[in-house]
DNA sequence: GTGCCTCGAGTTCC
DNA sequence: CTCGAGGCAC
């Protein structure tokens, strides 16, 4: 490609033995892209090609082929596989990674169901398949659909696939009407070898190791390829089913096995913390002689009516932990060190490595996290690593956490070279020149450019299209970067995405005429533009990028206010009490300070009443500010922070002009049936029956706004165990009070 | 004030 | 996946 003459001195021979080269090379790479798992060409190349092909068919439109690669070579598809979402949610699992994680793990337990340390509780310990998961649906003992786990709530329907693995049975018998079993598809290292074998004989690319090829070879879209491909299961979970399997874990496995599943012979039932100990350490032994890839052991609560009683955090369940191998390491140069700015102004510094593999992949890259871990300090001063700090072209030791994420875990300070000089962190942004500072106790150092500042204002803009926010088809982050720099038709702010269209029809070149684009192309653009003009406000409020303001923070804002100009109104509104928080904040620090320094104690309060008194607030502002930030999940520093969004100026503006294009939807209208429709309730105390974020969820779904503290405005207050001044307060005030039954029997959940 | 638990924001490689 | 920090209960 290196020599390749430019278009326009190209002769009209030259272009035509150009067009027929490049016709061949794309359309081939089309189909093996399709049909094969290894695509010669990279994406960039590919896209270059296309590019290219594109240009002489403009200087040259006679010569076009019939067979032109500009008509029947489309975009590559971004996904093959239809989305199926999971009737039951496919959790992760939280990890342990020494002995005293897994006592901690036992403790936890004992303590959240109320068990003494000499109570029975019994755990199963079973290898942990390094493959990928996969839960199959069994109606009425047929197998009807295979899906990976995707994001846990929705994956990919690969059942097709799924079919052509031997330990997948297609029909099961004497099984319940409903039965998703859950488990892990892998390679066996014999099989990735004789597997990697053939790709060699063939002349396709070879697997970094056995997880890869499973994944590679379950994903195909063509499943005979798969069945070519020599995939294994182990059955170790279960989603929904229409009754219940046992009732203990190694009861449930034995009844898998029973219908026909392969199941891990190295399952072991432990009674006691030691003895989960000793089998993990027993299967570390035999780790190079399985014939198959794990990478820790997981353990289990036996008993699944205490595993239901535990129930969920927001991603793992509380009765199972999975104990992982210390990861691999390797020693490599550190190269440099390069800075990147987020969306939010913070400077993340990153590793730039000499290439080195780790765990079957190459790494070149790392996260260096903040100053503080570079210069070998924690968050609170203390040392890490005893004090050693990295400095450029150090030998370093790095890992991938979890397997995934590469980090550096330590320096050979006998290896450093002698002109090494510790690392200066900038304190001016290398994006925009404006000065980065660190605010007192954050550990990050944040460019203060804020919208000035190119880089951040495109990794907002990224964040406004990304797949949680505005999901456009056909703009993601590499479109952004592509016209955030366009000298004819920049996007620089959410609102010019929207009239693209129009000053597309009005501009000298016009998206379609250009380079990689057509009129497909571009009409597709604009389409999935005008589709998202339409918007539900948690997307619109999570898309706009306002500091803390995350996936949760923006549905607990959008179920609250249920439209975009109440909550607009309610901001600016509390906006004076906003200020008064802040500045009883600081005179709080302030006078904190001054007396620790003087070494006398001083009444705090005092102090932040003085300064709110200080600042005229009218009695609308505190209620407003006060409704605010009494939103269950949201406190003060999210209300500030919100509240300063769209007290600035120029943030104000973009959200008001991206307003004038949109529709925005509430979200979906509360069963006005259910008694809890409209009123606000306060969970405190413990729950048992459910967490807490599942209560909230629920009372939410049914119309009601939860709130996390108690006020005149509350009409509910459910108790659970333990329940101190908030019960108290309710009582006081005379609100209805329920505990988890009552409201369970409230709401019809009983 | 301390100690969970979650969330937000950052990151890599395929 | 991990870290830091926000929010909340005790």
């Amino acid at each position: 490609m290196s020599n390749t003459i430019s278009v326009q001195e190209l002769t009209e021979d030259q272009a035509r033995e150009e067009l027929a080269r490049l016709a061949t090379l794309l359309l081939r790479a089309n189909d093996l892209y399709h049909t094969k798992d290894a695509p010669e060409i990279s994406d960039a190349e590919y896209d270059s090609l296309k590019r290219r092909n594109i240009e002489i068919e403009a200087r040259f439109p006679k010569l076009k082929r019939d067979d032109s690669p500009s008509e029947h070579v489309g975009a590559r598809p971004a996904d093959g596989f239809a989305k199926v979402s999971h009737a039951v949610r496919m959790m992760s699992l939280g990890n342990a990674f020494d002995d005293e994680d897994v006592a901690d793990f036992d403790r936890s337990i004992r303590k959240y169901l109320g068990l003494s340390n000499e109570a029975p509780l019994s755990f199963t310990a079973e290898p942990k398949i390094d493959g990928l998961s996969l839960s199959l649906r069994y109606e009425n003992g047929e197998l009807v659909q295979a899906a990976t786990r995707g994001d846990g709530e929705v994956g990919e329907n690969v059942t097709a696939n799924a079919l052509t693995v031997a330990d997948i049975p297609r029909r099961i018998k004497n099984a319940p009407d409903i039965l998703e079993v859950r488990g892990e598809v892998y390679m066996s290292h014999e099989d990735f070898d004789k597997l990697n074998e053939r790709q060699v004989e063939a002349g396709g690319k070879t697997f970094a190791n056995p997880r890869n090829a499973a994944a590679g070879s379950l994903r195909q879209l063509d499943s005979e390829i798969t069945r070519a491909r020599p995939l294994r299961f182990f059955a170790y979970a279960w989603g929904e089913l229409s009754e219940p399997l046992a009732e203990t874990q190694m009861g449930a496995i034995q009844r898998l096995k029973a219908f026909g599943f392969q199941t891990n012979e190295l399952t072991r039932l432990c009674e006691t913390t030691s003895q989960m100990l000793d089998h993990y350490r027993d299967i570390e032994a035999q780790r190079s002689t399985l014939g198959y890839d794990i990478d820790g052991v997981v353990y289990k609560v036996d008993d699944l009516a205490l595993q239901s009683r535990l129930g969920f955090r927001s991603t793992t369940p509380r009765w199972a932990i999975a104990h992982k191998f210390p990861a691999e390491l390797a020693w490599t140069r550190l190269e440099a060190i390069d800075i990147q700015v987020g969306r939010t102004g913070a400077l993340s510094p990153v590793a730039r490595l000499h290439p080195v593999t780790v765990g079957g992949v190459v790494v070149s890259n790392a996260t260096l996290h903040n100053e503080d871990y570079i210069a070998g300090r924690d968050a609170k001063g203390g040392e890490i690593r005893g004090g050693k700090d990295f400095r450029i072209g150090d030998w370093v030791q790095v890992y991938r956490a979890g397997d995934v994420i590469p980090k550096l875990a330590d320096v050979d300070l006998s290896k450093r070279p002698e002109d090494a000089v510790p690392y200066e962190f900038p304190t001016k942004c290398p994006e925009c020149d404006s000065d980065a500072i660190r605010e007192d106790g954050d550990a990050v150092r944040r460019c203060t450019g804020g919208l000035i500042c190119p880089a951040q204002a495109v990794e907002k803009l990224k964040h406004f299209v990304s797949r949680k926010a505005f999901d456009i088809e056909g703009l993601g982050a590499k479109q952004i970067e592509m016209f955030y720099d366009d000298p004819v038709l920049p996007i620089k702010t959410p609102a010019d995405i929207f009239t693209l269209q129009d000053r597309d029809a009005g501009s000298v070149s016009r998206l379609k005429n250009r380079d990689g684009w057509g009129d497909t192309s571009a009409n597709n653009l604009f389409t999935a533009i005008q589709e998202k003009r339409t918007i539900p406000l948690v997307r619109l409020l999570f898309a706009l990028g306002i500091r803390h303001v995350g996936e949760v923070g923006a549905r607990d804002l959008a179920l609250y206010y249920r439209g975009w100009d109440a909550m607009a109104r309610a901001v600016d509104l509390a906006r004076p009490a906003a200020l008064a928080q802040r500045a009883a904040d600081e005179a709080e620090e302030a006078e904190r300070n001054a007396a620790q320094a003087e070494g006398r104690r001083s009444r705090l309060k005092d102090v932040r009443d003085a300064a709110i008194a200080s600042h005229d607030v009218p009695t609308e502002a505190a209620t407003a500010w006060s409704d605010l930030i009494s939103i269950d999940g949201i406190g003060a520093t999210l209300g500030l922070s919100l509240s300063d969004a769209f007290a600035n100026k120029d943030e104000r503006k973009a959200f008001d002009e991206l307003r004038a294009y949109l529709e925005i939807t509430p979200p979906d209208a509360p069963s006005s049936d259910s008694p809890v429709a409209g009123k606000t309730v306060v969970f405190t105390g413990t729950l048992e029956k459910m967490t807490r974020a599942e209560a909230k969820a629920r009372a939410e779904a049914l119309g009601a706004k939860v709130s996390g503290s108690v006020s005149a405005k509350t009409d509910l207050l459910v108790a659970g165990p333990g329940a101190g001044s908030k019960a108290k307060k309710a009582a006081d005030l005379g609100i209805e009070t329920l505990d988890e039954d009552g409201w369970l029997q409230l709401i019809g959940d009983a």
